[in-house]
DNA sequence: TATGAATGAGCCTTCATTCAT
DNA sequence: CATGAATGAAGGCTCATTCAT
């Protein structure tokens, strides 16, 4: 399906698009440096960006699906328990996540870090935009931060999580990184629910 | 002190970094736009980062000083109050930073998301990097989240900041999710330190 | 091995060079005169100096061997021969390395005169200081005149050399006057060592 | 005759053409650096060859008559003692132009390595095609030299007397140098003549 | 499938010079 | 006498992409 010219251009642009970012990275070096000619990539790819995408898609496509469920799941919560279930969710989630994220690193770079040019430019913005509906349940009546605010906060956990995969440290490190984080934010936010309920009853 | 010519060119050149960042965007097209020839624009600067720094340099110094502020009072805390300490710090510092950074949209925007190609590249690790050793102190003995894990809040905190200014929002709105999200990290983590304080006493 | 594309630019090239100097010849005019855009140029050549140095190498390695084929000669030369000899040396070789000018009139102009900006810039004058020490013999005791002479009569006689290829006149004609001027070379230097060695007898 | 400003810009100047050459030299830089604007250069001069002609014309003329004089008196002298009187010419000549030359080194250098795009380019060969009317007499029934010798020759002597001047040589080692080498060229030329003689007999 | 020659638009920068003030 | 803003042309070079073979 995919061929060895491919695969040979494939982890040569990889390097070069996580060092110099898509748009800085010049094809004519990737293919030339894959022991090929111009010609010869046109012949797989109809746009220097689809190559990008060719790198990137799997791994998008697993991250957006992940978050979509995690978001689905919320949303099927009764709307008393979305806030402490969604902590719940939130941790009983994450290590897949983290996993896949982990195991596609250069990916996740590539999308989080290199992706300036391309329809990826962004990602993480754009799927939390796309996916804001699951999470505007938090936000409401029962619960007393702003829709600005929650989107700020779901987007800030997002891209936490994704420094954190690229920040280089070992998976168990990071991974009781992000427990500790989970507890900060759910403790954080039960806190403020619990203290703005009471000052509502006086 | 500042010209007709490089006002124009400056107002222009705002335009069209804000929409295509540092790198992407034709000086030809600036000077053009503004009116003027190539060598005109030569005659203010020497290169087109320095017209970048003219718009931005007084806005990055200004955000520089405030966070360096905050880092300092949070320095001169003693050990036992550093977590206390800190939320009221951020609190009380915050409106100040937040002001400044509304009132230099533009310039902010231009930092955190237009400065590939400068030397204001990731500018905001950059300064937090930089300022790390202020925020040491809340990793240690006393407290039991890891230096990977304060570093990605510290971090994730000032980004938050960042995206909420550059919402669009109103400055109120914005402030009141500010409050609202300063609430969530500090009770979330005097919790998760009490919680953590009280385990170990069994 | 080499392209019509490349012939057609080669061609245009000596002119403009030869017209112009390397530095003040312009590529963009070259390349255009040539049928082609600067694109295509930059697929046979990664700078304009390239495109010099194709014309120019052959005849250059051409003149540096000959040239350093005399100097191993008088090198090996007994010290007391050194003078009688070096006159036969050049005499003979000469021929050789005056066909070969002749026959790279062309390169050898660009050599001598129109390599302003090149690495080319001062070759005869570097290749003489990186053959000096062949020459250094004729300095020293047995021999009166000082090192700054022999240099400069040395250089002299090279460029004087490119200066009679370069006259534009016939092959003859050039021969013959550089056969001669051998003659007043070689008679007005023993003619000199004759006379010092007899006021030092005295 | 010559105002501050005019003097603090030739200093400049002869210090960045002689680094640079004159086509290669930034009048900008040089107008800054001398502390003054585009603008004030053109109030003395026209273009900016007419800086280089400033600092170069007294020397020129002063190099041009000192050989229009050496040329005038060997055309003076009977035909039967161009030779002879030849060679007392020039070493009788010789000192004078040597010390002016020397006097003048750094507008020497101007003159014959720095005035590429000038109209003093080639200055040295100019003046002797110039006045090589002088030097014909050498040439003719009664010499044996090709005009094309001869020619090559005084060019080839003239230049090496500009080598010696700007070899950097201390005024009595080069003075001593260019004795040397008259004497060789003047013994060297008047053997070839002797000997040609004695030919012709036979 | 792959070549590789060629395109054409674009890049940032430098220059000598002019001219109204 | 001097300023300094502005010109306008030119410079070398890189790029993604096309296309006949």
């Amino acid at each position: 399906m995919i061929t060895k010219t491919q695969e040979k251009i494939h982890q040569v642009a990889m390097q070069h698009f996580l060092r110099d970012g898509f748009r800085q990275a010049s094809l004519r070096k990737i293919v030339a440096e894959s022991g090929f000619t111009s010609g010869a990539f046109y012949g797989y790819y109809k746009k220097k960006e689809d190559l990008f995408e060719a790198l990137v898609k799997d791994t998008a496509d697993g991250i957006v699906s992940r978050i979509t469920k995690i978001g689905e799941s919320v949303e099927k919560l009764p709307r008393e328990q979305v806030f402490s279930g969604m902590s719940e969710m939130f941790e009983s989630a994450l290590p897949e996540l983290l996993d896949f994220l982990l195991e596609h690193q250069d990916e996740t770079r590539l999308l989080l870090k290199c992706s300036d040019g391309t329809t990826y430019n962004n990602f993480l913005s754009d799927v939390m935009d796309h996916e804001m509906n699951y999470w505007e349940k938090i936000t409401g009546e029962n619960f007393p931060i702003s829709a600005l605010a929650s989107n700020l906060l779901i987007n800030s956990y997002f891209n936490l999580l994704g420094d954190a995969v690229l920040s280089g440290a070992a998976r168990e490190e990071i991974a009781k990184a992000m427990r500790d984080i989970n507890d900060i934010y759910s403790k954080g936010m039960m806190n403020l629910l619990k203290e703005r309920k009471e000052n509502e009853k006086l």
